[in-house]
DNA sequence: AGCGTATTTCCTGTTT
DNA sequence: CAAACAGGAAATACGC
């Protein structure tokens, strides 16, 4: 089943990398409905419509196969003998349980399920909607500093999309933990220099997001130009390297642990 | 409706 | 040669 996880029909960034939205967000968007849409066209719920707690072991065999079509994990270093699990179950390990269990791709993939579940925590926007049978579940991981909190409190709109400038959109997808080394790393993290690891995959991300399907890595690095002239980066003379100008903000103070 | 800002799109030329 | 970089110019999107 997870050997067509290297296949690139879906791309490696979809809302899920988007740090201000929530998975009930997330599953709503159209967006998730390219994502999911060749999901088991039938009868059972699919993982995405159950809280991870709840999920069958037919469910985290799907969740694995989706992070590893969305995150480019490596499916051959996750040991095929691990499957074979419940949600509960899952759900249950320790951080060093869990990279225990799925070997080199375990820390993204607890990231993400950490993700699922604590993004799903009532932010109900829509009183109608009856909030989700899903548990609280314990959010220690993540430290972040006051100024994230208040960063993302403020860029959060009430309902929609927040207003999130591409540099702004690179700074959060550099501060958040999971697999975006892959496509994004620092280099020199103390003066805000940074590296584009896959340049046509941050572009399908970035264009994810803009709902531009048409957006490419040529087109996101001319804006990326223009920031020079706005003291937002600051040119770096390698290829695929860009660094944080003084008119940039975020980028140092916010450490957010796993 | 008009405006300013932030991209997006396209393009030509240069560099790695 | 392919992939990036550099910017100019114009079009678009969008919030105010």
């Amino acid at each position: 089943m997870l050997d067509s996880c290297t296949n690139n029909a879906l791309l490696p960034g979809t809302a899920l990398y988007e740090p201000l939205m929530t998975w009930t967000e997330f599953i709503s968007s159209e967006d998730s409905l390219q994502v999911f849409d060749h999901e088991s066209g039938g009868s059972s719920a699919a993982w995405t419509a159950v809280p991870p707690e709840h999920w069958t072991r037919h469910h985290v065999c799907d969740w694995l196969q989706f992070c590893c079509d969305q995150y480019k994990l490596d499916s051959n270093s996750i040991p095929t003998s691990q499957f074979d699990i419940t949600g509960a179950q899952l759900c249950s390990m320790s951080k060093e349980e869990f990279i225990d269990w799925a070997g080199i791709c375990g820390e993204c993939l607890y990231f993400i399920l950490q993700n699922l579940r604590t993004n799903v925590i009532p932010v109900c926007d829509s009183p109608e909607e009856e909030s989700p049978p899903f548990k609280e579940c314990d959010t220690k991981e993540m430290q972040c500093t006051e100024d994230t909190k208040t960063h993302k409190g403020t860029n959060r709109a009430k309902s929609g999309q927040p207003a999130t400038h591409l540099w702004e959109f690179v700074r959060d997808l550099l501060l958040t933990p999971g697999d975006h080394r892959q496509i994004l790393e620092w280099e020199d993290r103390d003066i805000g220099i940074f590296r584009v690891v896959k340049s046509e995959a941050l572009a399908r991300m970035w264009g994810l997001k803009k709902k531009n399907n048409k957006m490419t890595y040529e087109k996101l690095s001319r804006a990326l130009r223009h920031y020079y002239k706005t003291g937002i980066l600051e040119r770096v003379d390698r290829r695929l390297v860009y660094k944080f100008g003084k008119n940039a903000h975020g980028w140092q103070d916010c450490k957010i642990v796993m």
